[in-house]
DNA sequence: TGAAAACCCTGGAGTCGCTCCAGAGTCAAG
DNA sequence: CTTGACTCTGGAGCGACTCCAGGGTTTTCA
């Protein structure tokens, strides 16, 4: 298999394929006489596994302890448990925060219902000025992820 | 007002604050005899606008659009309502696959209750690898936001 | 008075996960 | 024999910070 069918038939860009290489997550492939890289069905099944992980916004480090649990079956690896929890919490926080976040462009698209075409004085402009000044503005707290 | 004031007051990093002013968002205060930046209110509500903005996830260069419509009073803007709008397109979809994301972790997780802590085979792992393997799993859609 | 701590400056590198590029080689089809 | 599609390498660029080295200044405290 040719770095493009892997590519294509994972979904994956072939640039990213030849990352994942260099980050150690995907071992290096045989190569022809031609130096053209020669996957396997194990790199492809490896690298569906990534890409599994990847839409479940693990950090590649993550995926990496990942594979290594499952490269030493037999092994403990009390990570993994702890990987999903703690993944689970990041996006059930990030969840939160954006929920907020689309209240509070609601309440600027909202706003700008009043807009004059003549953008003298846009509601959203006044709005958003406004709301950097209120101290009661909760909504500067959920930055930093 | 030095520099450290003024990212207290926001809740910034020092960091941050000059790294605004490299990229034209925040002009250049004057400075003190001896070099240190000397910031005004008006940089102060600047910046709490530039946060409160980022807070609704906007990338830097609608930001300083939306700070030129700002000095620009009495010109037109369109601009202003279409940025939010495409905003909330952008935080709709994300919030859309963070969701089926909470969703798919929370299978994960279920899976490690039959977790044997000899670590032989994880259901968790297995879970993923198998999961990787299906077709039928839509999660490796929503990838490239 | 003197020393340590806390602040400030600059320019540049590092982070993450790609994505794109230049410049060169390889290969199949028309 | 040329065109086009593919491959290789190493390195740069993105966004929005964040951190660092190596220096200067100011405040605080003994």
């Amino acid at each position: 298999m040719r770095i493009k069918e892997l590519a294509e038939a994972t979904g994956v860009d072939v640039d990213t394929v030849r990352h994942y290489e260099k980050q150690g997550l995907l071992p290096e492939p045989a190569r022809r006489d031609n130096g053209y890289r020669d996957y396997t069905r194990g790199h492809l099944e490896r690298l569906a596994f990534i890409r599994h992980c990847r839409a479940l916004e693990m950090p590649l480090a993550d995926i990496r302890r990942l594979l290594n649990a499952l490269d030493a079956p037999g092994a403990p690896h009390p990570d993994v448990d702890r990987l999903v929890q703690a993944q689970i919490e990041k996006v059930r926080a990030r969840l939160k925060s954006m929920r907020a976040l689309e209240r509070q462009l609601l309440r600027l698209q909202a706003a700008c219902g009043r807009c004059d075409d003549d953008g003298a004085d846009c509601g959203i402009l006044k709005e958003l000025v406004a709301a950097a000044h209120g101290e009661a503005c909760a909504c500067h707290a959920h930055l930093g992820h």
